[in-house]
RNA sequence: GGAGAGGUACCCGAGUGGCCAAAGGGGGCAGACUGUAAAUCUGCUGGCUCUGCCUACGGAGGUUCGAAUCCUCCCCUCUCCA
C-alpha cells in the first residue's frame, strides 16, 4: 500500500461525501513530496462555546488530518455568526460582542483540545478579514454568484417554494463562507453533510479568484438525543461533551435502542469487526440492550471525564433508577418564610422546583412529587420551618430544601 | 405601485358571533409497565389568592348583551402582476 492510499484510507473512514477523491490524491501526492501540509479547514458557529456530540464527528475527522501531518484550520465564524446559518431552524441571532467572541473562542479552545493536537492547530476568525471588506468588495463578492444557483440549496428551494421568508442577507451566508476558504487558501474543508452546498459555493469562488479548488468532504450528521433531528444547541437534543458526567450518562442511556446503534457507529471507538458483533449479538438477543447502552455511555463520559467519573456515573445511575435511591450530590436549596409553615406547593414554586403553583398543583395531582421519600397525596399539605426536607420531583429530580422562619 | 392569500398556545394546525383556555398532531411533563431517562399504554400540558377569577388567537381601536370569529386602521409574511 503506498502512502497515499493508506491515507486516503484513513481519511475515508465514515465518511459520506468526497469531493474528489482524485483531485485528493493529487493534492496528497503534492503534499507528500513538497512537504507542505494540506491546509484543513472547518468552520464553527462562535455562539455556541459548548461543543456537543455532534462536533466531535467533525472534529475526530480533523485529528486524523493531523495525525497523517496536516494542518488544521479551526475557524470561528465570527463574522458569519451575525448573519445566522440559514439551515435549519431560522433563530434570529443577536451579534455578539468582542468580548463574547473571545470568551467563547477560549471554551473552544478547552474543548478541542481535548481531542485535536494544538501545536497542529490554527485558530482564526473570520471577523479578521471580513471587517476589513468595504461595500464594494462585497459587492464584487456577491456578483460572483446567481440567485438561481443560491436557490439550488435545499433549504432555500423548500423556503422559496413553501412560500416562507428567506432575507437577502442569508444569501450573504454561503457566500462569506466561500470566500473564508479563499482567504484562507484552503485544500480540504470540512463539514456535515448540510453544509454540502456551502462548501461547494467555496470552490467556485476559489475557482473565480484563481485558485484551486479546495476538497470537499461531508461528514454525516448525529441525530439528536430524539433520534430524527440532527443534534443541535438550539433543539435541545445535544449531549454537551463538557456537561457532568451524570448528565452525558443519563443521556445517553435515554436514547432509544435504535439509535444506540447508531452512536456506537459514529462514536464508539470500537473496531469494525467489533461493533458488528455488537449489533448481531444485539439482533440475536444474546446481548442486552441495556448493557451495551451503558457501555456506550461509560466509553463517552471516559472520553470527555475520566474513567472513574465514568464507573461512578453509571452506579449512580443503577443507583436512582434501578433500586430507586437517592443520588449523591442533591442541589441544596434555602426557603425562607415568614410563618411557621408552608404549603407544598408554594414552597415549589418559592424554590422555583416548578415554574408555576399551576404546574406544581399538577404535579402533585398526578403523584409526581413526594417528601422524604413519602408521596404527596393532599394538595393543601404543609411543611414545617426550620427542617430540612428531600423533595423528589419526577423520577429524576431531587432537591434539598431548608426552610427556615424569619420573622 | 396593483390584486389576492395569510398571521391561532412551545411548534405544526383546526376553528369564521355564545357550547372556546380554543379540535387534532408533534414536543414536553407525570403515572403505569420495563431492561434504562428505550419501546408501549394512560393522564396532564396559560396564570392565580383554584368548584371561582384573571390574561390570551399579529397590534390598536370599534360594533355587539357577548368576538379568535364582524368592521376600521396599522405591522409582518407569502403569491401573482408591474
Amino acid at each position: 500500500m503506498t502512502e497515499i492510499t493508506r491515507q486516503l484510507s484513513i481519511i475515508k473512514r465514515g465518511i459520506v461525501e468526497l469531493i474528489s477523491e482524485d483531485e485528493l490524491s493529487e493534492k496528497l501526492k503534492r503534499s507528500l513530496k513538497t512537504g507542505k501540509p494540506l491546509r484543513v479547514k472547518a468552520g464553527f458557529d462562535p455562539t455556541a462555546p459548548d461543543l456537543h456530540l455532534g462536533h466531535t464527528v467533525l472534529i475526530h475527522k480533523l485529528k486524523q488530518f493531523q495525525e497523517l501531518g496536516h494542518q488544521v484550520l479551526f475557524l470561528i465564524g465570527d463574522f458569519t455568526g451575525m448573519i445566522g446559518d440559514p439551515t435549519g431552524k431560522s433563530e434570529t441571532r443577536k451579534p455578539l460582542s468582542k468580548e463574547d467572541v473571545a470568551k467563547n473562542a477560549e471554551t473552544y479552545k478547552a474543548q478541542i483540545f481535548k481531542i485535536l493536537d494544538e501545536k497542529k492547530t490554527e485558530i482564526v476568525f473570520n471577523s479578521q478579514w471580513m471587517n476589513n471588506l468595504s461595500s464594494s468588495d462585497l459587492i464584487v463578492l456577491a456578483s460572483k454568484y446567481t440567485v438561481a444557483r443560491m436557490l439550488e440549496r435545499d433549504d432555500f428551494k423548500r423556503r422559496y417554494t413553501g412560500n416562507r421568508p428567506i432575507a437577502i442577507h442569508e444569501f450573504l451566508y454561503p457566500l462569506v463562507q466561500g470566500y473564508d476558504s479563499v482567504v484562507l487558501n484552503a485544500d480540504v474543508e470540512l463539514g456535515g453533510t448540510d453544509q454540502k452546498f456551502n462548501l461547494l459555493v467555496g470552490r467556485e469562488l476559489q475557482r473565480e479568484f484563481g485558485q484551486e479548488p479546495q476538497i470537499v468532504m461531508t461528514m454525516p450528521l448525529l441525530e439528536g438525543l430524539d433520534g430524527i433531528q440532527k443534534m443541535s444547541k438550539s433543539l435541545g437534543n445535544y449531549v454537551g461533551i463538557t456537561e457532568p458526567p451524570q448528565e452525558i450518562f443519563g443521556k445517553i442511556m435515554s436514547i432509544s435502542d435504535e439509535l444506540m446503534i447508531r452512536y456506537y457507529e459514529l462514536l464508539s471507538s470500537l473496531a469494525n469487526a467489533e461493533l458488528e458483533a455488537l449489533k448481531d449479538g444485539l439482533k440475536k438477543g444474546k446481548t442486552h440492550p441495556r448493557g451495551a447502552k451503558v457501555s456506550l455511555a461509560k466509553e463517552i463520559v471516559a472520553r470527555f471525564h475520566s474513567t472513574d467519573a465514568a464507573t461512578k456515573a453509571a452506579s449512580e445511575f443503577d443507583k436512582v433508577f434501578k433500586s430507586k435511591g437517592i443520588p449523591e450530590n442533591i442541589e441544596e436549596k434555602i426557603v425562607t418564610i415568614n410563618s411557621p409553615d408552608i404549603g407544598v406547593i408554594d414552597l415549589l414554586k418559592n424554590s422555583s422546583l416548578t415554574p408555576s403553583t399551576s404546574e406544581a398543583r399538577r404535579l402533585i395531582q398526578q403523584g409526581g412529587i413526594s417528601v422524604d421519600g413519602n408521596k404527596v397525596s393532599d394538595i393543601n399539605q404543609t411543611l414545617s420551618a426550620n427542617k430540612v426536607y428531600l423533595i423528589q420531583i419526577g423520577k429524576r429530580r431531587f432537591a434539598k430544601i431548608i426552610i427556615k422562619e424569619v420573622s
